[in-house]
DNA sequence: GATAGATATTGTAATTTTTACGCTAAGGTG
DNA sequence: CACCTTAGCGTAAAAATTACAATATCTATC
C-alpha cells in the first residue's frame, strides 16, 4: 500500500444490535450490562468490534451470540454513526441493526464482556453506554416505519396468536390506540391470516380464536401486487 | 490501548455520494471518471476515504467538493457496505449518501483523482468502480421511498416551475405515469404551492403558470399534523 | 388573418377506502 | 345464576381515489 494511505487504515468498526421483543403487553429490547471498561457497569446495546476479515452480517450474529446467546437472526441495517469522539479508545465507527424475536423462544446466556443480559421495556430505557441511546432511537423510528409497510409484526408473536394480541403489538410499537373493529376488518381483509381452529385455553372470559400468519399466501398476494399497509 | 485491540484498528472508512439532478426530462446522477488506481479509467460515484479525525457529514461535503466542485449540500445517509473484499487495497467500509440538486445551479470542476465529472442519465449507468452500482441502486430505492412521503422533489427544480415539470419529475423518479388532472388536484390541494403570477416565456404553445414551493406554509401545515404523500 | 399544432387547464360521477361507533356472545368466577 | 371480562361483529357517513374528455391559449405557418 502507498505510504500516504497508511494513516487512513487506523480506524475500527463495530456493530450494535437492537433486538426487539414483545411479551404480550410491552415492546422490549435486549440490553447487556457491560462488565469491562470502557463504560464498565453501564447498560448497553449488545455490540462489538468487527474483525478485519469479517463481513458485517456475520459479525452481527456472532457478536449477539457471544454476548447474549441468541443466534441465527435476520437483521436490518439502520444507520451508521461516526462522530469522532464517540468511542473513548479511538476512532470507532458503528452501524446499528435491528431484529425482532419472540421473547419466549430464547434463553438469555450472557457471556464475554456481558455481565448480564435482560429484556427492558423500551419506555424504561435510561442512559446507555456510548451513543447507544441515539442508535436505539434511530432503530425505533425505523421499526415504526417498517411495521406499517411490511408484516414484520408477526415475527414478534408466537406462531398462534389472537387478533387482540396482534393489535396490542401494533399499539405498543406505534404508541397509538387503534379501533378494535377497524383493525380486525383491515387485517382480516388482507387474507393472509389463517384460522388455526383452536381457541385460547384457561382464560376467564370468552376465549379468542387463534390465528397464524400464512406466509405462503402472503407471498402469493405480494407477487400479485398486493401492498401491506397498516 | 490494550494489545488485543490493536488488530481491530486497521480498517479504513469511506463515503460515497449519489448526487441526483433533474434536467427537466430525466433523472441524472453525477459521476466522476477516476484518474487513479484502483479502477483507473472507470466511472465511479464521487467518494473517498474519511480522515481519522473527520466526522462523516464533514467528510461527505469535503470529498464531493474536492472531486466535483459542488459544495454545502444536505445529504441523507442510506446504507453502509462492508464486504471484506470490496476494496482492493485493504479493508474499507463505506457509507452511501444521497443528495438532490438543481443541475443548472452548479458548475462541474473535477479535480483531485477525478479526471472528469459528468451528469449521467440514471438509466444509462453502466458498470461502475468498486461496488458502486450496488450503492447507487440502494440510493435510488431510498429516493423513491422518500419522494413519496416528503416534498423533496422541489429540491431538484428551479425556484419557479410549472406543474407539468413537477409531474415530469415525479414520473422520472418513480418510473411511472401519473394522471395529469389527478396529480394537479392532489398537489394543489396540499396548499403549499404559491402562484408566482408569472408564466412561461418563449414557448410555442399556451404558456404554463409558474409556481414556487412555499416552505413556510409547508412547515406550518406539517406542524398541524399534515402528512405529505404522493 | 386564418389555420394548425402544441401544451395548459379544468370538473364530475363512480368507486373504494376510511372512519366512527354500540350491542350481543361466550366463557369463567363466586 | 348473576356477574365479570374479553371476543366478535355491521353499517352509515365521510373522505379519498380513480377514470375520463373538452376547451383555452399561445406560437408558427401558410
Amino acid at each position: 500500500m502507498q505510504d500516504h494511505l497508511q494513516k487512513y487504515f487506523t480506524l475500527a468498526f463495530s456493530i450494535d444490535c437492537v433486538v426487539f421483543g414483545f411479551d404480550g403487553a410491552d415492546l422490549k429490547i435486549l440490553l447487556i450490562e457491560r462488565g469491562e471498561d470502557p463504560f464498565d457497569g453501564f447498560w448497553a446495546l449488545p455490540g462489538d468490534l468487527v474483525a478485519p476479515d469479517e463481513d458485517l452480517n456475520s459479525s452481527v450474529n456472532r457478536v449477539l451470540k457471544e454476548l447474549t446467546g441468541l443466534s441465527d437472526l435476520f437483521f436490518e441495517q439502520v444507520e451508521t454513526f461516526g462522530a469522532v469522539d464517540r468511542h473513548p479508545l479511538g476512532r470507532v465507527l458503528t452501524t446499528g441493526y435491528y431484529t425482532l424475536v419472540k421473547i419466549s423462544d430464547y434463553e438469555l446466556n450472557p457471556s464475554s464482556f456481558a455481565a448480564e443480559a435482560r429484556w427492558i421495556n423500551v419506555n424504561d430505557v435510561k442512559e446507555l453506554a456510548f451513543d447507544h441511546n441515539q442508535i436505539l432511537d434511530s432503530c425505533i423510528q425505523r421499526l415504526q416505519k417498517s411495521v406499517r409497510t411490511r408484516p414484520i409484526g408477526f415475527e414478534l408473536l408466537p406462531p398462534h396468536f389472537t387478533l387482540t394480541e396482534l393489535q396490542g403489538l401494533y399499539e405498543a410499537i406505534l404508541n397509538i390506540e387503534l379501533d378494535i373493529r377497524n383493525f380486525r376488518k383491515k387485517i382480516l381483509q388482507m387474507n393472509f391470516l389463517k384460522e388455526t381452529g383452536q381457541v385460547q385455553q384457561n382464560v376467564s372470559h370468552r376465549p379468542a380464536k387463534l390465528y397464524q400468519f400464512d406466509e405462503e399466501q402472503y407471498n402469493l398476494l405480494k407477487s400479485k401486487g398486493f401492498n401491506f399497509e397498516v
